[in-house]
DNA sequence: CTGTTAGCGCGTTCAA
DNA sequence: TTGAACGCGCTAACAG
């Protein structure tokens, strides 16, 4: 009918299955205020000194009225920032990455920005897509916690793009701020802990670390610091490919040999899971392969306390992974803020939490 | 050229510590390309055979040149649709929440949209938070499992606002879409398997469940089953409020003298819980009390198949999780894309995975 | 104290 | 086939 093009108005109330009242805009509310569409905004804005009382409230009125809520797309169109904060994450199914979530959202919500999470599923190019999708919406600040990203990707993130902040990992080549585990220390207090308690060939499993430094730093630690013990301790590391079940089965096999081997020998011998992730895999193999009494025959510690460990009884090191989410929030605040140009590092200690499993 | 207002060229390289050189607009690569930014525009929106080989070949050196990414805001702004999908989820620490996420990621991937994860970590005015956040940030549908969520907060999405659909709990007095478990077979499965097993006193464990609908429909499903059956069979509910420890330990107080009655008589006992929070606190009160044999001495199932169930060897229903998420948001698109306003609901089925601690 | 004007980055007519 | 002009919803100078 109408020769116009965007001028309909069918938007009345035409009961039910009215098609999408158009939002109320700030002119909408502007006008119901029978005022400029700037008094609105700074109505907004909190400059409330600036507006008289009569003002303020046919503004509060309208507002009310008209259930209006301003658009956070076009506000960060003008103002250039958009209060949105990417957060790429490898693997949520991993319970460390829902706590670091939880102090991320903590500090996000103290300081005022929106989490944009992304979850990889530990797929390479997810994270390739994430990256470019989070630049696109034009994010102040990234997160990440990733396995697969090259100096490549963040290139225009490191120097002169995007702040960003890594969890956990570093990337080679790139100088950003890292906040994560004091994997020394962590590695160590294990180690120790299994070596106080008589365990004399001590089995560290951990999935391929070439990639991700985190990894690299806790097996190069466990060799240290079983190195520098004056016993004669045995130390001794295994890889665990998970997304490779033939790979998984012929390490397993591998280390069910080592133990036995171990126990013919009489030797007491301890797993040392460098993650959650691991560590369960080696669970769920000892009871199968060793029955119900697995706990009885061969120890299990692990970094990373997901919520099963006390169930399986075994000991953890847990890490402040709150505390970790929340400080990369705060490094990347600081860093949108435009502070501290220079790479800082932050490395949380871990716990230990002692369990029936090493106890034997 | 240069009586214009905007033409800084400052953002020559500088070296390291460039001010934040300014992401090129649609308008440079116009400029970079030497035409008009509708082209630019064009190109972006695929619309090919409108341009010239040459030009084409021009914007696209452009587009290289400068690195540059269309901003989803500034599009979004003007064409009405941001392609956000806005997802609200009550409490990510539990495992169901993350399955569900996956396949809610899957389909959004795979229909073009990028998912806004909220994260209310159970608490009720983090959910309304959100949700005017999420309107705020004019997310084109929501996806919502929630705890809190009244009526009166989705007001704006039920009827004339953002299309919503809801997962495995629905809100009183909305007519959304909804997608979840099939609650009563679920339940029907599990307390068949058990009484077929020899149980003759179950327990069904399930949190507060006034608030929310699906362990109100368990629950009544649970007593219904059990009121068909011929035995004599005993079936009772208990409640566990999971955030009020004082109240765990008394009402872990009550089933622990209720199995040991059920003991005296002589009845075979077995407990049910209602989803996978409940199991693995019942899971660690029984090892607690009972010691590391615990399984011999009470049956353990639930709802929910969390990663640890197999290592804890208890029977659970394993709900399709990928499958709920996914369907999320087919049913959310359709409406997106203005199809069927009448309200639909998805049930899947649940697959029965038996395990050890019901084969006593 | 308040309204007017000019864009933010982009898509979309409408002419050329 | 191409480009100029306008406006999306909002904020930020400038006037009044």
């Amino acid at each position: 009918m109408a020769a116009g093009d965007a001028d309909r108005d069918d938007h009345a109330e035409t009961g039910a299955a009215a098609t999408a009242p158009r939002r109320a805009t700030i002119s909408d509310v502007a006008r119901e205020a029978g005022t400029g569409k700037t008094s609105i905004s700074r109505y907004l804005n909190g400059e409330l000194g600036v507006l008289s009382p009569d003002l303020r409230a046919r503004i509060e009125a309208a507002i009310e009225r008209l259930d209006y809520r301003p658009n956070q797309m076009a506000r960060g169109l003008k103002r250039g920032r958009n209060r949105l904060l990417g957060l790429l994450i490898a693997d949520l199914a991993n319970p460390y990455s829902v706590e670091i979530l939880q102090g991320v959202e903590e500090a996000c919500h103290a300081l005022g920005y929106m989490p944009l999470i992304c979850h990889a599923a530990n797929e390479i190019d997810m994270e390739r897509r994430y990256l470019q999708l989070l630049t696109t919406y034009r994010v102040e600040g990234v997160i990440v916690n990733a396995l697969g990203v090259r100096e490549s990707m963040l290139k225009p993130v490191g120097s002169g793009g995007i702040p960003a902040v890594l969890i956990d990992r570093t990337v080679d080549g790139l100088d950003a701020d890292m906040v994560g585990l004091d994997n020394a220390a962590a590695v160590r207090l294990g180690t120790e802990h299994l070596l106080a308690r008589g365990y004399d060939d001590i089995v560290f499993v951990v999935q391929p670390f070439e990639q991700v430094s985190s990894r690299r730093e806790r097996e190069a630690a466990f060799r240290e610091s079983m190195q520098t013990t004056k016993g004669a301790a045995r130390g001794l590391t295994h890889v665990l490919e998970l997304h490779d079940e033939v790979a998984v089965q012929a390490a397993l096999a591998a280390l069910d040999t080592h133990v036995a081997h171990a126990h013919a020998r009489g030797a007491r011998c301890a797993l040392f899971a460098a993650n959650a992730p691991v560590a369960l895999r080696l669970a769920l193999h000892l009871k199968a392969a060793l029955g119900a009494q697995w706990q009885q025959r061969v120890a299990l510690a692990a970094i990373d306390d997901p919520e099963w460990a006390e169930l399986a009884g075994i000991t953890t090191i847990r890490q402040p992974t709150r505390d970790i989410g929340y400080r990369a929030v705060e490094f990347l605040h600081e860093r949108i803020e435009g502070a501290a140009p220079k790479a800082r590092a932050a490395a949380f200690e871990g716990e230990l939490v002692v369990r029936a499993s090493t106890l034997g």
